[in-house]
DNA sequence: ATGAAAGCGCTAACAC
DNA sequence: GTGTTAGCGCTTTCAT
């Protein structure tokens, strides 16, 4: 029974009978032609015998490890952050930095994370409204959301092209329309709401709204209501088509159409954001608007990366390790804190014709 | 222009004119009643100056970090995977660990991320067949997999469900069925197949299969050239229902049998695998098996977690750092190596009677 | 209230 | 081939 203490490189260097640095070279695999084979033998004998394992953390404060970036989303189950990260970490892999994930909806929790582990920049994903910058000078890019102060950003040009969902709808006959919002608290759902409000103003269509947690269930209960609650004539709802804020609410409705007997899309038309496979695997398929999530990933990263290659340039920046950092030279001369908005595209899957006027 | 050096408390101490220690006092927060207030400022604003951050490593180098636990899965866009995950981080992190993930489909990648992080014990989930066992001496727990050797398992016992679900449709009345089979080389892959041919043997139903890349549009070709290929009479395939390894292909299969012109489960009853959101997105839904995935996570680390308190105990756990962890203090004396089954549950779902004989 | 000094476990010259 | 030695940047007594 040994003390609770790990074992180091010199408990191993004392059993094995030999000194300290010769179990370092071993370990460090720089053993060929340094060290004996026999050394070699008795000093990994030894170490297996302890349990030894070399301290990282030592090893690096020694020589340095690869540089890290922490990727936040706020929800690594939803198929879009899922593939925001998918699409950030392999940009980061690309370029040589090792990538630790932090699941937090907001930016105080994401600091807890980054403290503590030697984070050298950080992509922040879909933060909710309203946290603080972080406190250390660590160069973050935050995704889909309100750039906290100077840093840069990522996000969606949603606006044009919801406008142009509500367009298409209008073109197509309807006239009253519901909208189905999420009551997540972050910038892109409030820009989904404004545009569809605008277009609708614009068109002069009638809108009626409901707001609901980000899943099917919800989504579900929040349609009946609205379902029953603007009844129209005939047994038609008071509306023809249900714009959602996302994909997943656009099941729900789909349920609730159901529930109500009403089918999709001859007695309503639904749409949804995101483009996710839910969007395709429903019947009809979902008319929606294409999120690249990978390519959000990936810009945000190449941004960050390219911000830090341009500070361990200009030779002020803080953290640089020992890594280097290959490929992703970017020659780009872009304001760092500029917002950079991804196309998002319309897909029109479905049939939206409304139902006949008066039916 | 600074040198490429990150700077240190001692840069920042020189600095603000104090020593070395005192910036470290200040940094570590216990600077109240041991640092005047005037001193911090000056610190602060040194360390502000020169973009100083304590270097994390040699912070826990000195004191020791909270333990880390590593979590593999092989794709966290699935989100059954995403679903495990979620299970073991919380059940981690609930218990003082710090969780980081890494994506990889082989132990040997895995024991690539193992090395140059200080981890105390990984999780493993769904990897392929084959891998050698982590040389380190890092206490490991496989999940959904074959367990390498001595290290312990927990698993879905599939096939009694599996067959359940034969008996299902056999007891409805079909007696042609088709296997669609995920082409992923893993040890429950493998466990569905033999469970699926070993119930259809007994009831002697006729059993055709095929198998394909885990995506809706490969299952989709797939499920299409089987309905070509095993064309019945009067248009009807010459089979009554598809049984999928996962959802994700009963999809596909919806879509190859819209596709034939054949109605589900009119025409065609299909079954799917893991009850993911899909299988209620459906129409209709789906007649799946549930797989508890986060509950599979959660045990799994709850196995891993009360192995390492037991080695701790027993004052030979190698790597016993300085933090301590909360809770989890489970008395069993499970096996280290056993192999838990944990139960998966069939949901009835769609109609799945077959079409009328002969029609 | 602040400073001096001794390491944490490892690597990398450099000696022998 | 193997041992000696000097740190990496930080925390933490112990003096002052």
């Amino acid at each position: 029974m040994s003390n609770g203490r790990a074992p180091t490189s010199h408990d191993v260097a004392r059993l094995a009978g030999v000194s300290q640095s010769t179990v370092s070279l071993v370990f460090r695999g720089a053993s060929s032609g340094r060290v004996g084979e026999r050394t070699r033998r008795t000093v990994l004998d030894a170490a297996r015998e302890l349990g030894f394992r070399p301290n990282a953390d030592a090893r690096r404060l020694r020589v340095g490890g690869p540089r890290m970036v922490l990727i936040a989303v706020p929800d690594i189950v939803n198929p879009f952050f899922a593939r925001v990260f998918t699409g950030a970490r392999a940009v980061a892999r690309e370029a040589g930095f090792q990538v630790v994930l932090s699941v937090q909806r907001d930016l105080d929790s994401v600091a807890a994370d980054v403290a503590g582990q030697q984070i050298d920049a950080v992509l922040a994903c879909s933060l909710e409204d309203g946290g603080r910058p972080l406190e250390d000078p660590v160069p973050a890019v935050v995704l889909d959301a309100e750039p906290p102060q100077g840093q840069g950003s990522v996000r969606f040009d949603i606006a044009p092209v919801l406008t142009e969902l509500v367009d298409h709808l209008h073109r197509l006959g309807h006239r009253r329309i519901a909208h189905l919002r999420s009551d997540v608290r972050t910038a892109t759902f409030r820009e989904r709401t404004e545009a569809v409000d605008a277009a609708c103003e614009r068109h002069g269509m009638t809108r009626v709204h409901a707001s609901c947690a980000l899943d099917t269930g919800s989504a579900r209960e929040a349609a009946s209501a609205l379902l029953a609650e603007h009844a129209g004539s005939g047994g038609r709802p008071g509306f023809t088509a249900v714009v959602c804020d996302d994909d997943v609410l656009s099941v729900g409705v789909y349920k609730a159409a159901a529930d109500a007997g009403l089918a999709v899309p001859a007695d309503l038309s639904v749409t949804g954001i995101d483009d996710v496979d839910l969007a395709t695997a429903v019947t009809p398929e979902l008319t929606t608007l294409h999120l690249p999530g990978e390519e959000l990933g990936a810009t945000g990263m190449r941004r960050l990366i390219a911000r830090l290659e341009r500070g361990a340039e200009r030779g002020d920046g803080p953290r640089a390790r020992a890594g280097q950092a290959a490929g992703a030279r970017s020659g780009s001369a872009e304001t760092e804190t500029e917002c950079v908005r991804l196309p998002a595209r319309l897909l029109v899957r479905g049939s939206t014709a409304p139902p006949a006027a008066g039916g």
